[in-house]
Formats: structure tokens, sequence, C-alpha cells
DNA sequence: TAATTATGATAGTATTACTATCATATGCAA
DNA sequence: TTGCATATGATAGTAATACTATCATAATTA
């Protein structure tokens, strides 16, 4: 069924877009190999050029630098997690049953229903957990976000504020705690793997449901 | 009093230490200034070494390159962070009490008493809560831990949740809510001035006062 | 068949990220 | 005072990075 559902990416981001045509499609799914292989500081387009067989030149065309095709890369993501939640949730009535979907989600993006064969959803999530916060702490977050570049990201953490509202029309803190949420779940997962000393999550079997159990304890505490 | 008091910072940060000369305090205190007006991508030691009429080869004697020398920085700031959260609560014995006040010096560490001439620590702030997420969300996170070149963030973390277990011994999470608390609280900083759709906190007068009323409002709901 | 478009091949520039060498100044030790 | 070590500066050089430009050619489309 996915296989009808495109995503659009900020047109921005791209000079070509990339999603139009073989050597672009080319681009997306090794740039998110290679990035997530090498690190965003060690990916170079030479790099990538060179593993698909192609030019810079060729990649130039695509993206003006490593950071526009980054933060398409994000965007993507953000993208697919929006309709992921959106998809998840439609006919679900109950705001409390409907933000324990989301948070599964956002746990455990592996229940994918669409399947986009030139992005590997689940390097990607990966990706987004390990380098995703390079994305908008920069110096030129001002700009970028003026330029719209964040409005994927803003729009699943307005998802969340408003499945919170639902929850507890009076709290007063909706946009804080979801953006918390989406922060909090996603760095347990990276701390679990990498900074043991700053989780209560163990990395292993039954991590993702671990975490859930947790983040619902925390969501539970905070919306009373 | 704080003159008294110095900062170590772990030595395999650097080649030759930078508090212990003109040159070193020199590139300290100018690379804070330049990583917080340049941003971190765009900094580089020969735009440093201009900037203090000094030279590439110079500042390379000190630090191998720029995440060495950010990483010194970071931890500095955590060295230091540390001693003004147990500086602060030396002689407070209620729990929830040492936490307040650990959530004030997060928020406002203005509050200094520790002057170093070459450090400027309301930059250095600044540049923890714009850029600090970059320090440890890299793929070389795992061997530059096994160095210990974290041990400083998680000591921060490691007195949050000592904290918290104090306030409530049977809390299941305290690890992962004291890095939250952090992390939150930064961002939330980090958001107000540009990303306002993700905070529930408004930039101006009162800032600090509000986010310490909603971390407030949330640890306690959390804590029960 | 001609025209357009996409890619590849190649070359070139400025900047970055270093490393190496030599000269000089400064401080301390005999 | 001489001498020696240490710190810095000055200069040069290399490989990689981050692009930009030009031309050739293959594939599409009109």
């Amino acid at each position: 069924m996915g296989h009808f559902l495109s995503i659009t990416v900020n047109d921005k981001l791209y000079i070509k877009d990339p999603q139009s045509s073989d050597l672009g499609q080319k681009i997306l799914k090794n740039s998110i190999i290679l990035i997530d292989e090498l690190g965003l500081d060690n990916f170079t387009f030479k790099k990538l050029a060179d593993h698909i067989e192609s030019t810079e030149a060729s990649i130039y065309r695509y993206f003006e630098n490593k950071q526009k095709l980054f933060l398409y890369l994000l965007n993507w993501y953000w993208e697919w997690l929006n309709f992921m939640l959106e998809n998840n949730t439609i006919n679900v009535s109950d705001p409390r049953k409907k933000l324990r979907i989301m948070l599964m989600v956002l746990i455990d993006s592996a229940k994918r229903n669409l399947d986009v064969e030139y992005i590997d959803e689940d390097i990607l999530h990966r990706l987004v957990i390990v380098e995703g916060a390079k994305g908008y702490h920069t110096k030129f977050v001002d700009q970028q976000n003026n330029e719209g570049f964040f409005l994927a990201y803003k729009q699943v953490c307005a998802s969340l504020s408003q499945t919170i509202m639902e929850i507890k029309p009076d709290f007063p803190y909706t946009r804080s705690v979801a953006s918390m949420i989406l922060e909090m779940t996603f760095s347990n997962i990276y701390f679990s793997d990498h900074l043991p000393k700053l989780t209560s999550i163990e990395s292993g079997e039954d991590r993702q449901d671990e975490l859930l159990k947790m983040m619902e304890f925390i969501v539970d505490k905070i919306l009373g």
C-alpha cells in the first residue's frame, strides 16, 4: 500500500529533486548508508561519488552542499514520521491511547508500511538518532528556520502537543513536553548504546519495551 | 574566592596544557568567542590564529584538532558546572531544596563566583547550549567515551541522579530523568531563542524564572 | 532528425587540516 | 655572563575538501 504514497520535501533543500531520477535516488540511498558508516563529519561528496561510481559534479547538481543534503534526509524522515503518526492513529479517538501509539511509533519505527526502495528507514532512523540534533543545533538555525527547513519537525511536535492537549486541556506546557518526549526518546536509545550511565534503559532484547514503559510512566506522571 | 580554584580537564584532550601559558589562555578565550560567533563548523584554527595574531602551527602545539579543542571547552564547562553544583548545595540537606538549587544553577549560570579571566562563562554557557550536543553526538563517541572525554558530563548527571534518589529512593528511572533534566533545560533555552514552536517558554525578561517554574513543575510531577 | 536534458570526464581554485623546519626571543641554570 | 632549554613565530609544503566551470556524450523528447 505504501507504494502509492510519496514524501514531499521542502524544495529549497535541493537544486534538482533527487526523488525524480535514478541518480537522485542512488544519492539518497547511499548518502544514508555512508553517513551512517562514516559519521556526518567524515562524509564527503567525493566519497559518495566514488561509492556510487559517479562524480562530485553530478551530486552538486542535486544538492548545494552536504548540510543541505543532510537536512533533506532529516526532513524526509520527519515527513515520513508525520505520516506514520497520522496513519497509525487515524481511527483512535481516545487521546491517551493515541499518545501511547505515538510513543510506539517514535520508538519502534520498524513497524513500517511504507517502502520506498531508495530509502532504508531503519538506517535513517538510526542516523536521525545519532546525528539528528546537528540539523538544528547550528549557528544558522534562524535563517534556515525562515526557509522552512524545520516545518516537518515542528509538525511532529505539534501533533504530540495536540494530543497532550486533548488529554489535559489545561496543561500549561504542552509544547515543551512534546519536544521533550521526542528528544528524550531518541537520546535514551542513543545513550543505551553509547553512554549507558546517562540512561536507565539497558541496551538489549527488550529495550524498546522498557523504553516504551518508561516513556509512558514519565508522561503519565506529568499529565497526572 | 573563586580565584583560588582551578578547573582540571582530562589531559588526553590537549597536547600542552592551555591553562599553563599566556598563548594557551588566549587560545581558550578566543576560541570560545570565535566558535560562538562563527559556529563550530565554520571555525578554523587559521581563523583563530589570525584573530589572536599567532599562527596555526602554534595552536597545533596545544590541540590536535578543533574537535579536541571543542571537547576541551565542553569539559571545562562541565567541570565548572560540577563545581558550581557542588559549591551551591554544600550545606543543603533537604534534597528537594537541593534539586531546586541545581536547576537554578543549570538555568542561570550567571551566578558565578569563579572568575577565570581567560574564560567567559556566559559565552561558554551559550556555546554549550547551542553546540554542546555535538560533543557526544558523533560516530566516535565510543572511542572517546573510553578515553574519558565524557566523565565530567556523566558526573553532572550522576549528581542530579543522586539527588533524585535522595528524594525518592525507589524511583526507577533516576538516570534517564537526570539526563532529561539537563537536556530539557538547555534545549528549552535554545528553543525559546530560535524555535519557539518547540517550547512553552517565551524568550524575554523573565525567561529564567519561567523555565525554573516549568522544570520544577515537571520534576515535581515526575517525582510525585 | 533535431533539440533538449542528464550525466560523466576533466580541470582548476580557494580553503582546510594538518606537518616540518628554521629562526628568534625569553627565561633559568651554572 | 654564558649557555641551554623552551616557547613562539615565520615560512613552506602536502593532501584533502568544497566547490565551479567547461566540454563531451548518451539518452529522451519533440
